[in-house]
RNA sequence: GGCCCCGUGGUGUAGCGGUCUAACAUGCCACCCUGUCACGGUGGAGAUCGAGGGUUCGAAUCCCUUCGGGGUCGCCA
């Protein structure tokens, strides 16, 4: 080894102690004649002094390296000088008193800063990643992700899980979103798809008696990108045997606990985690994936708005939809303007707009000139009065109303037209202007009991709201006079607003699944050109099980409080899927799409 | 696929019809400086404003197209 400490090791108790150190100058600081050099490598950063009069060789090395260079230093620790401690420093107590030097590379001026902080062009930072993840920000992530990954391993290891690899190359699934498609030269016209999860290799390995199977899965899907999306991405794959509902969700909260208090001691981590089913979530938040950070629950006013004029409110009514809304507590102080977003935020969301009143007194007793509202005339100051009631709001605070109207889209279930996703994305508005969520809080919430189904209108037809595999509740195993009506034994895991992982206990009875195929208006053939290798593998004696898969991705942005997983991905992809430093995607040789088999169209 | 935002010296921004022969910070180069830690000081180099077209007497600034990046809805679990 060209060195004997890492740099960002060295403390006090170091002191005295004669090192080698290697790595790359964080900063410079020339005073004329000393000068100081911080030298990072993989573990911190530590400063070494060159003094002409001790090391002039040395000292000539120091005057010559610049920023990014790679530099061999040896020299003494030794504790720093009374009053000159760097407290922001973890190494920050002690310095190395240079005796001679190398300058093992040079480096060019980097093309953006890795010793700061600051934001710089996405294009930029992907095209030099290697550069990038020198940040320490970005360094710390790539860090974090190997001591999560690390943790799930002993973890799941210790409790009897086996690690077992599944294939890349796999079947082309026409349900689920789009595959990536991958051609075979051996089988022309046939192509393989890189798998969107594990799921059906995974619950094979129970058949084939495993029991606990886990893997941390990179999965494939061709859709468009978003902050928390990416074309590959990694899950925490697992399936159990032999195992309920409770246990695997004691598993993944166990674990998911132990990560929080080992890595991040510092984050607040309710525990036990909350629990909501479907429907409640969507009752009071709007959203199968609530933040619980914050209030702002959703009040239904459908029938407190009954019998106003107010066209609005009247024509959702007549037509069976609902009206809901959400109270700002000292909202009557917003501006018009800032009402003015909030309607925007609920249009984007297809909400008609949004209504508010403002409560300058108690509902209860207002006088109309205490009601501030753009559309008093048409409401009428005593339903202005009773919305206020119902909706529980007190003097100072805003109420503000979306209605929806009825024969709305039916999919998921229990949906009122677009009045719930609008009011879920009030609510996170509204908490990002209060700032009511603590950034420093992971709320993690299980969602339980979602739809088993749901109807398309499109196609005439229920759909899976998971897989076709996912078993329903014991109570709801008579669905299929109401398919719509039945809810599954699925479970989601949330956290701060954001799914982090779903699963289910599967279907393993041969008459269950051929009902659930039924209800999906499935015919036989369809369901053995799709499924048979599964029905006849659960014909040889599948055990009861079940199983989850965790997003890693965003396991780690929520550890690592970064919302973007591109930060937690050593090597991601732009929006548009390519990789500005390889190139990728790129086209290929005319030679090789032959052997392929593939022309290309004409654009 | 729709909508929105961004693209100006190496980097981050300002400028938004003539005074821009483009400003500021930082970085870079040179010189000075023995305790700094985003060291300090002096001086210097460096962009024709993503690309193409148009409007105009005149465009970084307005319009269109296009490329790249980002956000979001749809999509996606």
């Amino acid at each position: 080894m060209l060195k004997t400490a890492y740099c960002g090791d060295l403390r006090e108790s170091d002191e005295g102690l004669d090192v080698v150190l290697a790595g790359w100058v964080h900063r410079r600081r020339d005073h004329g004649a000393l000068i100081f050099i911080d030298l990072r490598d993989s573990r911190g950063i530590i400063q070494v002094v060159f003094d002409p009069k001790q090391a002039p060789q040395a000292h000539a090395v120091a005057s010559e390296a610049r920023v990014e260079y790679v530099l061999q230093v040896e020299g003494r620790v030794r504790r720093r000088r009374a009053g000159t401690e760097n407290a922001s420093l973890a190494t920050g107590a002690v310095e190395v008193q240079a005796t001679s030097a190398q300058i093992l590379n040079s480096a060019k001026t980097p093309p953006f800063y890795i010793n700061e902080d600051v934001d710089v062009d996405e294009t930029l930072r992907l095209r030099y990643r290697y550069l990038d993840l020198r940040r320490q920000r970005m360094h710390g992530n790539i860090v974090l992700r190997h001591l999560v990954t690390r943790k799930i391993r002993g973890y799941l290891a210790e409790r009897g899980f086996v690690e077992i690899e599944t294939p890349v190359l796999a079947n082309p699934t026409p349900e689920g979103s789009r595959d990536y498609l991958v051609p075979s030269r051996i089988n022309p016209g046939n192509f393989y798809a890189l798998p969107q999860s594990p799921q059906q290799f995974k619950q094979l390995l129970m058949v084939a008696g495993f029991e606990r199977y886990f893997q941390i899965a990179r999965c494939y899907r061709d859709e468009d990108l978003r902050a928390d999306r990416q074309p590959e991405f990694s899950q925490l794959d697992l399936e159990m045997s032999f195992a309920g509902q409770e246990d695997i969700l004691q598993l993944i909260e166990q674990l998911y606990i132990e990560i929080g208090r080992e890595l991040r001691p510092d984050l607040n981590i309710p525990v036990p985690f909350a629990r909501l089913s479907y429907e409640e979530a969507m009752r009071r938040f709007g959203s199968d994936k609530p933040d619980l950070r914050y209030g702002l629950e959703l009040v239904d006013l459908t029938n407190a708005v009954r019998g106003t004029p107010f066209l609005v409110f009247k024509s959702a009514t007549d037509s069976g939809g609902t009206v809901e809304g959400i109270v700002v507590p000292g909202g009557a102080a917003f501006s018009r303007k800032e009402i003015d977003a909030l309607t925007e935020t609920v249009k984007t969301y297809g909400a008609r707009g949004l209504v508010s009143i403002a409560y300058l007194a108690d509902p209860a007793n207002a006088g109309e000139e205490q009601l501030r509202s753009p559309v008093l005339k048409f409401l009428g100051a005593d339903h202005a009065r009773a919305l206020g009631r119902v909706a529980g709001a007190r003097a100072g605070d805003l109420l503000l109303i979306v209605a929806g109207v009825g024969g709305a889209p039916a999919k998921d279930a229990g949906s009122s037209g677009r009045v719930k996703p609008a009011l879920d994305a009030l609510r996170r508005a509204l908490a990002a202007k209060l700032g009511l969520a603590d950034p420093n809080t992971l709320q993690f919430c299980w969602i339980l009991e979602f739809p088993l189904f749901e109807w398309s209108d499109e196609d005439e037809r229920y759909y899976s709201v998971t897989h076709p595999f996912t078993a329903p509740l014991d109570a709801d195993r008579e669905f299929a006079a109401d398919p719509g009506a039945a809810h599954s034994q699925s479970h989601d895991l949330t956290c701060n607003g954001q799914e982090i992982g779903g699963g289910s206990i599967r279907i393993y009875q041969r008459s269950l699944q051929a009902e659930v195929f039924r209800a999906l208006s499935l015919s036989d053939e369809e369901t053995r050109e799709r499924f048979s290798h599964m029905l006849e593998a659960f014909e040889f004696g599948a055990p009861p099980h079940g199983g989850i898969a965790m997003g890693l991705d965003r396991t780690l942005a929520l550890f690592a409080q970064d919302d973007d997983i591109r930060n937690v991905i050593a090597f991601p992809k732009t929006k548009s899927a390519s990789d500005p430093m390889t190139g990728a995607p790129l086209p290929v040789d005319p030679a090789q799409l032959d052997e392929l088999g593939l022309r290309l169209k004409d654009p």
